[in-house]
DNA sequence: GGAAAATGTGGCATCGATGCCACATTCGAT
DNA sequence: ATCGAATGTGGCATCGATGCCACATTTTCC
């Protein structure tokens, strides 16, 4: 098959083998190197005939493009950084998942970064990006800074799921305000009024946007929020099950929402441990639709991010940017999450 | 801070922005271009004074250095391929985070890719790898051709989690047959005889190793396996949920085995829908811990594969081949895999 | 003290593809 | 028949970093 098939047992072939360029695909075809590359790769003129000409020779030798020289010569690339913290977080496993079919489809690769929501390691994946001259980012920054490396820089951003301050670039989120006040209205139509919010920050504007949602909903109703009720936590499933905890012990709670999948984990956790009947004794909810929320008993009531969708939309919304479809103006795009009632939320007790 | 922030603004800023090279470094330090690559990147002399200045200097004017440059002169790259199957699979999600992991300590960046099990992806997808240069690949094969073209280029290769044929490159797998041994087991020691194996396909070694163990653990308890009790089904929840209807109906189990987590899924599925107790009336048990696994009641007894760990073996074998640290021979790195046991298994009724 | 070795730095060609321009050829129009 | 436009194709420089060698300077040793 491959002319160079034998030369793969060498020690270090990696470093031993000398792949056919342009050149030697000119040769066997009889013309000019800038016309294999014409006939190949770019547009611009060529003749049917030696288009097919060229694409046999190429073929013929196994040629195969070296993405190292068109980048540099053209001062491009077809790689996007996607810069995310957590890859076992099925949300942002789910939004890598969409991002990557979304360039997979217009023929870009995605790097893929996990920062662990760390500063520094955002920090230096921006720096390797930049080095890489990747024509864009998508990002779920952890800080500031890292956005506005990267643009300063001319590399197009699109930050997801999240704003921080004003970094000025494309953004995709849910539309967490929206999404939150329908889960806390379904409990109050529930004739839910005390509450829990299990919440782990504020200052993004994905916490922020839930927790004003949260808010909303009481105020449509005529309720108030009992500021007890709101309970910080941090992120991570342990800290979420004590905070819950803490609640069911010194709040009289009638339902609980999670504003994340983690922290569901920890409220589930604890209602398990005490054997609480739910939805009879506690309803639960949770923001952030993951698989193991509808295989649980009962089935947790949940909204929806479209997560993957999510990813699609970040990754189109990047590549019109870098194809210049788009206005200078930056875009805000928001997702409509979606309601989805299952088992694990009833009528408030007595 | 950056001197080229102002021009963020501009229209087309990817292309419009001319970064500092290592010549406008060298202008800016008073040395030669030879001198600026070797005190910044390249491990050769340069006086710790030049060093310095040299470093001050790229800073000063916000130097970045380039990749593709740099990959182009070298004949190398920094970056990994990683051909997985699905993403949005905790599986593969984990995989992938270990990988990433480790790459990332290493200096190295991760190029991901999701073929969705089809082979004319993963085949696009190694063409891809190819033309990016890089000096080494992670997969979850589909075909075996797509290890062999990589090894054909000099590409390193390692198969992640199965093998297909013989391709002749490092294989980090779980050790299925283990693993589904001491799952099957349990179940014997609890008094199961009849016990149903959901499986999707034993071709490759993965699925061939679980079928492998089920089979011995009946051998080592002079059991005779019963054909009709392995239970073929499709990749996919909903097939699985179908096929576990059809043992539940015409095979009397007293437990069953499902061979990956998303046939787990719809095994459960089938069972909540009959409202089965679990595991008074059958035992559930599952290859592959992800985890919805412990959440669900009962928690599903599993066996975990330690999948991050898997990946980041699978990063740590590739690099170690690419530095050249390995002898020429394949190396087979098996994973010990681990019973969870939880409560979903039981004594066998009656 | 002088030759040899050690040390640090600069010059230059090069990796492979492509953008740009010049030019050869064909074709249609007057 | 002649000219101009249209249409392909080739030549050449170039993207930015670095490998290699030559050379200048300092240090070491007999």
């Amino acid at each position: 098959m491959n002319p160079r098939g034998q030369q793969a047992r060498s020690p270090r072939p990696a470093a031993a083998i000398r792949r056919p360029t342009v050149q030697d695909v000119a040769r066997e075809a009889g013309v000019s190197p800038s016309t294999v590359s014409r006939a190949l790769h770019t547009r611009g003129y060529a003749s049917p005939d030696v288009r097919e000409r060229v694409r046999a020779a190429a073929a013929r030798i196994g040629y195969v493009l070296d993405h190292n020289a068109r980048n540099l010569r053209s001062r491009s690339s077809t790689s996007i950084g996607v810069l995310i913290s957590d890859l076992r977080n099925p949300f942002y496993a789910d939004l890598a998942a969409g991002i990557e079919e979304e360039l997979r489809a217009a023929e870009y690769q995605m790097v893929l970064v996990n920062d662990n929501g760390e500063p520094a390691e955002e920090m230096r994946a921006a720096e390797t990006l930049l080095a890489m001259r990747v024509p864009g980012v998508i990002v779920t920054p952890v800080t500031a800074a890292c956005p506005r490396v990267l643009q300063d820089n001319g590399v197009h951003v699109v930050c997801a799921d999240r704003e921080l301050g004003r970094s000025g670039s494309d953004v995709v989120l849910s539309d967490n305000k929206a999404g939150a006040r329908a889960l806390t209205e379904h409990l109050i139509e529930l004739g839910h009024t005390r509450i829990g919010l299990l919440i782990d920050e504020t200052k993004w504007s994905t916490g922020a946007g839930r927790l004003a949602g949260f808010r909303a909903a009481h105020t449509d109703h005529d309720l108030e929020v009992d500021e007890n009720l709101i309970a910080y936590t941090s992120f991570d499933a342990d800290a979420a099950q004590r905070t819950t905890r803490r609640l069911l012990d010194e709040q009289d709670v009638t339902a609980i929402i999670s504003a994340n999948n983690v922290l569901a984990q920890g409220a589930l956790a604890e209602v398990k441990e005490r054997k609480l009947k739910v939805p009879r004794q506690l309803s639960l909810a949770a923001y952030d639709d993951v698989p193991w929320m509808s295989l649980v008993q009962p089935a947790l009531t949940t909204v929806d991010q479209h997560t993957v969708e999510l990813g699609r939309n970040c990754a189109r919304l990047l590549l019109a940017r870098i194809h210049d479809e788009l206005p200078a103006r930056r875009r805000i795009l928001r997702v409509a999450p979606q309601l989805v009632v299952r088992g694990s939320t009833g009528p408030a007790p007595r």
